[in-house]
Parts: C-alpha cells; structure tokens; sequence
DNA sequence: GAAATAATAAGACGGAATGACTGAGATGTC
DNA sequence: GACATCTCAGTCATTCCGTCTTATTATTTC
C-alpha cells in the first residue's frame, strides 16, 4: 500500500503563508518572517522549502540579483485541493457528503445563511447570466 | 517546525473501510479483504495496524478465543476531523471558507441545491423544534 | 493427547518523507 | 580587492509507516 506524500507540507506551507500575506518577496524576507533570528543555516532551510514549492509550481521565481519569489497558488486553491482529497479518499470522489457535513455537525452563522442562499441561487445553471444580473440589480 | 503526523494513514484507512463495510471482524477476514492470497506476513501487517488503530481509539477489540475488532468511529467522524483540519490549517479556524469552496467552485447538482435548501432551513436556530414540525408536515 | 494448524504478541526493518544544515562558489557593493 | 550576501548543490537526522520475522500461546483434528 504505496503511500502518499503530503501535497504541500507544514514547513512549505508556512512559506506559502508569508508569500500570500506579504506578496513577492526574496527569500530573505521570507526568512525574516519565520526565524527572526534566523541566520544561514535558516535562510537555506526557507531555500531549500521554496525549491520544493517552485517543483510542485507552487511557487515562481523571477531571477535576477536576487531572486523574487511569489506563490502560484492561492488559499483557496489548496483548499480546494485538500477537500478534494477528502472527497476522494472518503466519499468516493463525491462533494456533498462535505457540504452536508459542513451544514448539519458544524452549524451555520446567521451570516452563513444569508450568504448560501444567496449563492445558492446565483449559481443555479438554469438562471441565465440576464436573470442574475437583474437579481443583482434589484 | 515540528511535523504533525496523519490522523489515519493510508493503510489503516483501508482497514477502517472494511469494517465500515463489513462490520465487526477477526482479524483473519479483514485480511482475506485486502490481501486475497494473504499469509503470515500480511496477516502481521494487518494485525499492526489495527494496533495502531486501537491505540487512537478509532477501533475496538472483544477479546476472546478470536479477537475481533469493530471500528469505533464512522466514515463522517472522519471526514469532520479532516476538514476541520483544513479549516484550521488554512482558513484560521473558519468553516465558511470551505462552504464557499464547494459552493462556487464545485458546483451543485439540482439535487444538492434542493437538500441544501431545505438543511439551511431545518439547522436555522432561530426557528423552534415546534416550527420546524409544523414546516415538515406541510 | 500429540501433531498440525491458526491466532496473539512483541519487536525489528527499510525506504521514503521532511525539516534542517554545511560548504563551495558566484555576485554584488563600497 | 575585501567584505557581505546570495545561490547552488549536496548531506543529515529523525520520524513515519507499511511491512515482515520470530516466538509463544491457543485451537483444532485425528
């Protein structure tokens, strides 16, 4: 039973974070965020996690002097992601076991509510885009 | 950066599977199921993982002649450990994010969009047990 | 009830994953 | 040209996790 890697690890995942506060940054930035005291030794280690990031084009890196980094993916991308892999894994490649789950056992702010049927509505494919926007107006 | 080890690996998952499907077993039919021509060696690897299942409370053992296990939580337990996992890695604790995700991303069936409808109203707080009967009978 | 068969128990193994580090060279900067 | 800084290319150590071995204790079968 092969098993399989994380998609993107914590420590990567902490790069990542800064990259999607910050914006582009060189690594030494990136540095200075996570090991404030850091000195070579984590400065190669934030290297080390960004070369993995750029093979999995998590990241890109504009050469140059220095090398500016940016993530390639957002948040909600690698939610994205990781829902699929439960989705996967769990429910046999289907979504509403989550949506279900997230409805019934998490509960739903009142603010949640709102925005759900509302959404609910706005991505009904039998609405054409006229409907909606009409809807918007209103 | 300390790594956090999976909830439930690959393998124990596989073995969660077959109790989810085939209730309450020894420890030789569970590996009939994953292992057709399984010997020794296979049954050990069973028998290990179901260790380390027990030992996160995720099955249970009646000892006897024949030990046999019954897994101790279900399918949606353990999707709910995975998302909060990703609400809280990614979304600061928040489930909205993922609701949204599924929502606009993934998209609904009209069949998805007719349950959900009616979720977000029988989960409404707002309305008492007494109101959301009366709604049902009508 | 002895031989054969099967189950339990305890530990060891090895490859891969992952966070972290070192040292040599390149590139700038004053 | 000296100095700091960056890049590059490894290496390392630990843990994870799927797997297997061996020994001991039941259980069956004739």
């Amino acid at each position: 039973m092969a098993r399989t890697p994380q998609d993107i690890t914590d420590a990567e995942l902490a790069v990542l974070q800064v990259l999607w506060d910050k914006g582009p940054l060189p690594i030494r930035r990136i540095t200075d965020q996570l090991y404030p005291e850091g000195k070579t030794a984590q400065y190669a280690t934030v290297q080390k996690l960004l070369e993995r990031l750029e093979s999995k084009a998590c990241v890109s890196r504009e050469r140059g002097g220095v090398n500016i980094y940016a993530a390639m993916i957002d948040r909600d991308d690698l939610v994205g992601r990781r829902l699929q892999a439960v989705a996967e894994k769990l429910c046999g490649g289907s979504w509403t076991p989550l949506l279900t789950h997230l409805v019934q056992v998490r509960g739903l702010s009142e603010k949640d509510r709102q925005a759900l049927r509302r959404m609910i509505d706005d991505f009904d494919p039998r609405k054409t885009k006229k409907e909606r926007r009409g809807k918007e107006q209103s």
